[in-house]
DNA sequence: CCCAAGACCTGGCGGC
DNA sequence: TGCCGCCAGGTCTTGG
């Protein structure tokens, strides 16, 4: 499910609840994530302070004094706030027991996400330690996706959903982004110029931006009792409206495959 | 180094 | 209703 508005959204809709609470227990019901669970995680968690939720690309970081949980929702997890115990349901795996009877329970069917803990400086972490910079970053511009293109063959959109070269561009957002800076999919980022670039570094972050404050008036409640937080009620234009009229031009919208994952654009306005 | 394809895993959907 | 193939919001690993 998430990609980075999703992700920006849990941390937010659950930093209240954990952030300076004592863990009281880990318990790992299943194991087998996208890596195994730390077994350090149950053993050293417990006992300590949740000092504050932060969030680097797709990654949650919870960070304690002696140590760091790192969990990453791959593409089906989500985590939830339960005030009132309730006995786990299918393919949630892991619980962390706070003070207060307030528990994080994670749940993901594909098992693609993970947990990990740390407790060397997590950004060091070869999974962390080469990633690209935060797409609402002030670095993150035209300028910078232009330097980084050059001599590159690799189709824009997959350019654009490379963590090494800027984090949090998933699927959905890819295709959305090249839309509004009017850039066909499948061209080679080498040969996007310097003010399209320009054009497409703003719409990723506008298209981010806008599904963050949707995801936060829409706001899920990340402690129902029932039914899962939803996802983004957004305004698409292109993603998984395939053969569906173009909402600028009226042409029909093109569906393909890139790199495996599925690609819409507008032929008209989107060059 | 660069790039495309394969791998991991479960569930939901459409078609027969 | 049942089975089958295909699809899904991610990203690390492998091989050319």
């Amino acid at each position: 499910m998430p990609e980075l508005p999703e992700v920006e959204t849990t941390k937010r809709g659950i930093a209240p609840y954990v952030e300076g609470r004592r863990v009281e227990a880990v318990q790992v019901r299943e194991s087998r994530l996208r890596w195994p669970v730390s077994p350090q995680l149950a053993q050293q968690m417990p006992g300590q302070l949740i000092q504050q939720v932060r969030r680097r690309g797709k990654y949650l970081l919870f960070d304690t004094a002696s140590g760091c949980m790192l969990l990453h929702l791959g593409m089906s997890g989500s985590v939830r706030v339960l005030l009132e115990p309730r006995p786990p349901e299918k393919h949630e795996h892991v619980d962390i027991a706070m003070a207060g009877g307030i528990l994080l329970r994670y749940k993901d069917p594909r098992r693609f996400g993970s947990l990990h803990w740390l407790t060397t400086d997590p950004l060091q972490h070869p999974l962390l330690a080469s990633l690209g910079p935060e797409p609402l970053a002030a670095e993150f511009d035209g300028d910078y996706l232009y330097r980084h293109s050059r001599g590159r063959k690799i189709a824009v959109k997959n350019f654009l959903m490379n963590a090494q070269i800027v984090v949090g561009v998933g699927n959905i957002y890819a295709n959305e982004a090249l839309y509004h800076a009017g850039i066909a999919p499948g061209r080679a980022a080498g040969a996007v110029g310097l003010q399209r670039y320009r054009r497409l570094a703003a719409a990723v972050k506008d298209v981010l931006q806008a599904a963050i404050e949707v995801g936060g008036t829409t706001l899920r409640d990340f402690t129902a009792a029932e039914g899962e937080p939803g996802y983004f009620s957004q305004q698409l234009y292109v993603y998984g409206r395939g053969g569906e009229p173009c909402l600028n031009c009226g042409a029909l919208v093109q569906t393909s495959r890139l790199g495996q994952r599925a690609t819409y654009h507008c032929r008209r306005c989107q060059r």
